[in-house]
DNA sequence: CTGTTAGCGCCTTCAA
DNA sequence: TTGAAGGCGCTAACAG
């Protein structure tokens, strides 16, 4: 059923190299035995094993890419360009998700380095820095995204202090004085910079910074909600909330429907990353939208550049971050429903 | 950087079958000769090389998965299960993303194939049927999810044609009489069974079948929402809409928005397919949910017992589906907030 | 232009 | 309990 080179080279009878050479066109091969192998390799549907190859050569042209929950949208759409760019460029993806588990992350790391991957991506969780230390042990070439836990590897991420700041500083402008913020596990680098970002665009107001109004920790929806709560609890409840990535609006949103506060009239809300059907949210969320799509293909050239020549020196790359005006934030937005949902392809056909 | 079996058995001076068994744990090894091999492979940090392991073994432990778009919610949640099971039973999953576009269709197959995967998942295209067949040719163990092209393969999906009717029975009952279907690329088992049910509903409910109320090839929410439109522009415009997907359902929110029009009071609307956060979305969406982590799950044993006896006939899985009754369909949901949000892991910690 | 041959790293029979 | 040796399928010197 499964064939190999030897198998189309006995059919043809003509060498193996000469079959290598015909699948691969990696020297002339005369018209009449290329025919007669091209012959024999329809005849008998072989099909090259580029394991065979890989190990010959020591190089798969995979790359292993190691991320947190590919359910998280952010997630989803920056997997689905990494994949388009490596499969451009010739390269198959190995996929884990590990679940924000340092464990998951571990193994995830070994397993690609056993299947001999090129090299990887990676979303380091706060125990990155070790998983990555363990890489480099190895030799093997890694980027990371979306978040730093280790300098010496290349990575590409957002300009998360910068966004954040414009968020809060708009919020600012719009007379909010109470604003909370719902940050994430500060093991990460994301959630350190982002509520840095926050303090700092207080701090540029002349607003004092409220430690009852910033949380950190959240790391899903429900934790988010729970966390919205106590803030709307308090004597001095905040006025503004700013969820530091799309699941903690989720969880933002759910809270202040249970109350029936409404947005932004009674509290407005702004977050980190953008959904694709933002616009069908009510209210409908002003984001800081990530360029998931860029930072993808960036991350895959990043890598393959490496891989090319390992003696390179780090690479850092920061992408900027477009703050998308909507409701929430307390601007009329223009048309009821936005013409741009960047996200979702246009039909081709009806 | 990168060492093997032969560093290891040279640096504890044994010899190198001795050292594939330790590793292996496939035969007694003398407590001495283990504890020095095991010195060894911890010295120069040995990590076995899982291609040549395939390549001898004739088995990779890999499993490539074809799937359209992995940023359709429902096919993420899908993705996530698929790799989370086949993870937990020894295997690695390749990724794929072919657009719905038959020719990539067939390259990440064959790409597949090349890479020696013991088996792989997919959900068909139009297509699909020519492609199994190239497979079958191969002796390539495969099973389809989502859609059937080929009943000779394996395949687990969801009872189509019952759900969507319940989804239009539901709506007949509540008065609605002209309702209408937005469904998929006829190419595909799933537009099909579920523009089947549809019809049968009506039928059921002795309403006529009218030919001007089924639009079919929609695939996009933007040509969803350009049919619905179109639908809404008619002399007697349905009063109650079907969407066929979660796409389909958000084309057709946009444009039921973009003519100001209230759901479910001046038009209704159910849609097969959740999302995690249909909660959040106004109106709340009614839709028929599939149950996706079971769908991975169930995919993934039926490939590894096909993988483990590709002599087995055909198995045909057809998991059942939950209608969510939410605003969308004229239900008043219960509380305003839906306390079970299935899709999203509760938090571990705030 | 074509073929012979030596591995890539590993598993496993066979023999000791 | 241990080791030597052949071969999985392929590539690329090297030789004709």
């Amino acid at each position: 059923m499964i064939t190999t080179l030897k198998d189309v080279s006995r059919l043809a009878d003509v060498s193996l190299t000469t079959v290598s050479h015909v699948v691969n066109g990696t020297r002339p091969v005369s018209e009449k035995l290329r025919a007669r192998v091209e012959a024999a390799i329809r005849q008998i549907g072989y099909t090259p094993n580029s394991l065979a190859r890989s190990l010959k050569l020591s190089s798969s042209r995979t790359l292993g890419l190691a991320i947190q929950d590919i359910r998280n949208p952010h997630f989803t759409e920056i997997v689905y360009a990494l994949e388009e760019r490596a499969r451009e460029r010739g390269f198959t993806l190995l996929l884990s998700d590990f679940g924000d588990d340092p464990a998951r992350e571990s193994d995830a790391l070994r397993v690609f380095v056993e299947r001999r991957v090129d090299g990887l991506i990676i979303a380091p969780t706060s125990n990155g820095a070790a998983a990555l230390a363990w890489l480099r042990g190895r030799g093997v070439p890694a980027v990371q995204i979306d978040r730093i836990a280790d300098p010496g590897f290349d990575y590409v991420v957002v300009s998360n202090h910068a966004a954040t700041r414009r968020l809060v500083t708009h919020l600012c402008q719009k007379g909010h004085r109470r604003i909370a913020m719902l940050g994430g596990l500060m093991g990460l680098s994301t959630s350190r910079e982002r509520v840095a970002g926050y303090r700092r665009a207080l701090r540029d107001a002349g607003l004092p910074v409220d430690p009852g109004l910033i949380v950190v920790g959240c790391s899903q929806p429900e934790s988010a909600r729970i966390a919205t709560h106590a803030l709307l609890d308090q004597a001095a409840p905040p006025t503004a909330i700013v969820a530091g990535n799309n699941l903690k609006a989720l969880g933002a949103l759910r809270a202040l429907g249970e109350r029936n506060l409404r947005v932004p009239e009674d509290v407005a809300l702004v977050s980190f990353d953008d959904f694709p059907w933002a616009d069908l949210f009510r209210p409908r969320l002003t984001t800081a939208a990530q360029p998931c799509r860029a930072l993808g293909e960036r991350a895959v050239d990043l890598l393959l550049d490496r891989i090319r020549d390992p003696g390179l020196a780090p690479r850092h790359v920061r992408l900027g971050v477009e703050i998308r005006h909507r409701e929430s934030c307390g601007c009329a937005a223009g048309a009821p429903f936005s013409p741009t949902t960047p996200h979702v392809p246009t039909s081709k056909s009806v």
